[in-house]
DNA sequence: TTGTTTACATACTCACTGGTATGTATAATG
DNA sequence: CATTATACATACCAGTGAGTATGTAAACAA
């Protein structure tokens, strides 16, 4: 992008002599010639976010112990210096971007087991999303990654990620509690089953079905096996049956 | 241990020398010490097999990428020198440590498995079988540590690892197929459903109560999900109920 | 206009990693 | 009895890891 490199603003570092430091760093100049790109079609994304996005997704596909910190500053295109300007460690950036992932994922969570949605409704946009997701994944990396929290977080030294998971695990769970407890309210569920323990059943079945789909490196499991495999352990049953 | 100390065979390795060395290297001590001990009362228990033990151990409490030689040694009671005596690389130790232990498990799969056992007895023994092995890991470790193969293998940089995983896999669910047909020979389980489909939701399901009791480092999900869980998923149900 | 804060960039440290080179006591072999 | 192979032990090395020290251009505040 020749035109952005004449941008007076993307030689903001000073002169002559980034001219020729330049000539070195050509990922730090590639990531200022980005922000010029998204300055001008959105809005400012700044280094921290990059920051974030990348560790999370290197992270996701990796797992946090074989993740250096040179490779995050690399791929994000920042050096060490503005990554210890933002971040106090390793742990903390993971940390912040999981938790960052995880808002997110919130919201996506609250308008699919929205209570306007009937119990099936919910089922069925959960497993879309899912899908939906992984697919995204899966074009980016070329793997099938299953989920963040699980992959990552259930067997790394790392407290701080391993209590993460652990209080992802508890709130998914929730959203399956209130989906058994509507299900049952309408008779679309027996009401002698514990909903504490269906719905246990069903996080259970759900990430398994994540991680065979992870080892396997194939899509297709989870599209496959997921729904079907979820209204089994629920017994719900859908008209279309 | 003074008078094991006293033994010409605890000081092998030279009389005077050995001595002098001795007082700084205790790790190497202990090991002759415990190979001392172990002559006595069984076979001998070589440093390879307590190589191969310790990795398995600290990999599936951590992870492949964190868990380092000089520390597999040094819990070992070894050196350096013995291990790349043994092995070629860590990761050549890695996996013949899980091959060895796939192999072990192999036999008492086969044992669950056994066409002589009723479809609902496999299901309980292998529930037993998975409850026991789960209760002594945890013993040993203090956490409930979950499949090794899946815990170390799906988000490891090496690849060997990755392959027995997914190898393992395929092998466990060929036992719950031939379980599911018996048990649809028998009219236990609907001849509608495809076997295969059905083999791979057990599956799921069980590495995902498997994992979740990792995260939550608590056995009773164990105890208390895999066996109704399994249950419920395949339609089978006990006669007790 | 001057001082301060923000947002990085560069170069460095230092502990630790997997792996190697070399030495040596014991066991097996010819 | 001499030699070779085995089973280690010690010391070392080059590379990498997270983290730090220091510098500086630009933005903002007084």
């Amino acid at each position: 992008m020749p035109v952005l490199d004449k941008d007076p603003k993307s030689l903001k570092n000073g002169g002559i002599n980034t001219f020729f430091v330049s000539l070195k760093r050509t990922a730090s100049i590639d990531k200022t010639i980005e922000k010029m790109a998204t300055l001008v079609n959105s809005e400012i994304k700044e280094t921290k976010k990059r920051l974030l996005e990348i560790a999370l997704n290197l992270i996701w596909e990796n797992n946090y112990e074989s993740v250096g910190i040179a490779q995050i500053c690399e791929e994000a295109g920042v050096t060490k210096g503005a990554f210890y300007h933002y971040f106090q460690s390793k742990a903390d950036l993971v940390t912040a971007a999981f938790t960052e992932y995880w808002q997110q994922t919130r919201l996506e969570m609250d308008r699919v087991f929205s209570s306007q949605n009937t119990p099936i409704e919910r089922v069925n946009l959960y497993c879309e999303m899912l899908i939906s997701k992984q697919q995204m994944r899966e074009l980016q990396t070329g793997n099938v990654l299953g989920c963040p929290f699980i992959s990552s977080g259930q067997n790394t030294q790392e407290k701080q990620l391993k209590q993460l998971a652990y209080n992802t695990v508890q709130n998914v769970i929730k959203y399956f509690i209130s989906l058994i407890n509507d299900a049952q309210h309408e008779n679309l569920i027996s009401q002698e089953l514990n909903a504490e323990d269906l719905a246990r059943y069903m996080y259970e079945f759900i990430n398994g079905v994540l991680i065979l789909a992870r080892v396997k490196n194939d899509l297709d499991i989870i599209r496959n096996d997921l729904q079907p495999g979820i209204l089994r352990i629920l017994g719900l049953q859908t008209v279309t049956l």
